[in-house]
RNA sequence: GGGCCGGUAGCUCAACGGUAGAGCAAAUGACUCUUAAUCAUUAGGUUGAGGGUUCGAAUCCCUCCCGGCUCACCA
């Protein structure tokens, strides 16, 4: 059974999935597979009949801890200080920093992933005092967290220290704080210069009440916060989160011991690597998403993280042949789905790999199985053709005129595929023509290919060939006057204009370029010497 | 040092106790019409290493090796 129908089929009762992100630094394509993974997650239970609600929360009290995107004057005064406290860049009509990267950017490609949760802002929940519970218990129970701390991932801390995040009301930084003594309604606090390395505090001290939005929990007693006030019962993580002793075990243990909450259903998710390498957030590498969305449309991007299980790495490298492959696989998939055969073995549960792959919640998954899908890296081929009339080829491929859905489809791989050439394409994708001299490779052709390319050039002066299909013809009827079998036939051609061994739909090709340049370049070819 | 995940054909992966498989790449061949297409054929593996359990192990157990991540701060 798909990983994700078995969640569901093990639950029971109405359900609370969640996800959450930090809008701090850049969003790169990682992040979306948590995302699809929890709208899978979603769309199982809701496909089991149970009653579900998918809340997407946005950890925007979080401290500012990335100066990539800040200017440098506004380093020193806004690292620490809250996202949601932040001010959006120059130019941004969002209300804050957080609000122009998550809202601007980030949640920019759900919609078009058909992603669909209940955003929350985390800055929204405190100052509307929501949790305000959970801070009290917290610093009422401070010890309890303490000996959490040490016990779950040995982490000593000094009897004084609180489970609280003040925002410093001098400077405005909640990163900097540092909180003792709790009496009940207030704590005393100092916003300490040295306490982290990549925030610089202003030295003020005083005493705050923490409730009502004027400080923050920790981050692992946010998260257990977040699922007693929401009632969150799934929630996935990072594998990076999710190991022993590390952030998930805490929040685990904070959520029964100190809330008396059981925590949600985990579901822990490796990472996606781009060439070997994790995508990093803080250092800045790695394709964001809407850079690799250019590239890949929805439902290839979905079936790239819904395809291996959560726990297999996905090592994405957008070089070469993957791009091409992966649409390749899921049309293979799709065909498999509609009932065609199709070569090769099938992933155990494609149909249902393939429906959580289209945009939901409901998608038509008939009408998208058996609907005709160009080959992506043909589509590539025919778009660097001048001439080529693309609706036209797709529509002769298919044999039947495209409906709405295929046409979409097809305007949807044209922009990726043209997108792809453009960055990730390798160079035996790309088609140039050498307009300039006859390429080197005419050397290796045979006396029979040489006598073929006159041959070719003198039937061409007298037929005049006006047309892809005209060419064509052309070619094949001289190959088969001078006895020379097609496939030597074409070589020489693709040699005469490519400098390669094979190439496009040759007809098609010389079609589009002017006649008087391929005959010269025939007779060109035919006499270059080895 | 502890933990988690992984190591299967050149590459990406499947099989998860019952004869190791697929896609792509490669090689060969076919083709008077999508010649980067399609079709056919071939080659490619002591399943990281070594032990154990079993009639039988890629699969379960132990040890080790390699890779990624993580366990201190912050989120």
């Amino acid at each position: 059974m798909y990983w994700a129908d078995e969640l569901a089929s093990s639950v029971s009762g109405r359900q609370v999935v969640n996800d959450s992100k930090s809008p701090s630094g850049t969003v790169h394509i990682g992040s979306l597979r948590g995302v699809v993974l929890h709208d899978a997650i979603y769309r199982a239970l809701r496909q089991a009949g149970l009653e579900a609600a998918f809340l997407y929360g946005v950890d925007d009290m979080d401290a500012m801890d990335s100066q990539a995107l800040l200017t440098p004057d506004a380093v020193e005064r806004y690292m620490g200080a809250p996202l949601s406290r932040v001010p959006a860049p120059e130019g941004s009509s969002a209300a804050n920093y957080a609000r122009h990267f998550v809202g601007q950017i980030f949640f920019r490609t759900f919609e078009p992933l058909g992603i669909k949760p209940e955003f929350y802002w985390v800055s929204d929940l405190y100052a509307a005092g929501r949790m305000d519970p959970y801070v009290k218990l917290a610093l009422d129970r401070a010890d309890r967290v303490r000996s959490i701390y040490l016990r779950v991932s040995h982490v000593e801390r000094n009897s004084s220290w609180l489970p609280i995040q003040v925002i410093c009301e001098q400077c405005g930084k909640i990163g900097t704080t540092y909180a003792t003594e709790w009496d009940g309604s207030t704590v005393a606090y100092r916003c300490m210069p040295d306490l982290v390395s990549w925030a610089r505090g202003c030295g003020h001290e005083g005493r705050v009440s923490p409730l009502g939005g004027r400080a923050k929990l920790p981050w692992n007693l946010e998260w257990a916060a977040k699922w007693g006030l929401l009632g969150v019962t799934i929630e996935g993580c990072g594998k990076d989160l999710a190991t022993a002793g590390g952030s998930r075990d805490r929040s685990d243990a904070v959520s029964r011991e100190v809330f008396e909450v059981e925590p949600p259903r985990n579901v822990a998710y490796e990472f996606l690597n781009i060439g070997g390498r994790k995508m990093s957030t803080s250092k800045g590498q790695g394709a964001a998403a809407h850079t690799i969305a250019e590239v890949l449309p929805p439902e290839q991007l979905r079936f790239l993280f819904l395809r291996p299980r959560p726990s297999q790495v996905i090592e994405f490298d957008p070089d070469g042949e993957t791009i091409p492959r992966l649409f390749d696989e899921f049309d293979r998939i799709a065909a498999a789905t509609a009932g065609r055969e199709v070569k090769g073995e099938l992933p155990t549960d494609y149909e249902r790999l393939f429906a959580y792959s289209l945009l939901g919640p409901t998608p038509d998954v008939e009408a998208q199985a058996n609907a005709f899908r160009p080959a992506f890296a043909h589509l590539a081929l025919l778009l660097q053709i001048p001439g080529v009339e693309i609706e036209e080829r797709v529509t002769a491929e298919k044999g039947a005129p495209l409906n709405e859905l295929e046409r979409s489809v097809l305007a949807e791989r044209v922009a990726a595929a043209r997108a792809w050439l453009e960055s990730y394409a390798p160079e035996r994708a790309r088609l140039v023509i050498r307009r300039d001299a006859v390429p080197d490779e005419v050397r290796d052709l045979g006396d029979d290919q040489r006598a073929y390319l006159a041959a070719l050039a003198t039937a061409a002066e007298t037929d005049k060939p006006g047309s892809g299909d005209a060419w064509q013809g052309l070619i094949f009827r001289v190959a088969s006057e001078i006895e020379l079998p097609s496939g030597r036939a074409f070589g020489a051609l693709y040699a005469a204009f490519l400098g390669r061994a094979n190439g496009p739909r040759a007809g098609w090709l010389l079609a589009s370029l002017e006649s008087a340049f391929v005959v010269e370049r025939l007779r060109a070819a035919a006499l270059a010497t080895a």
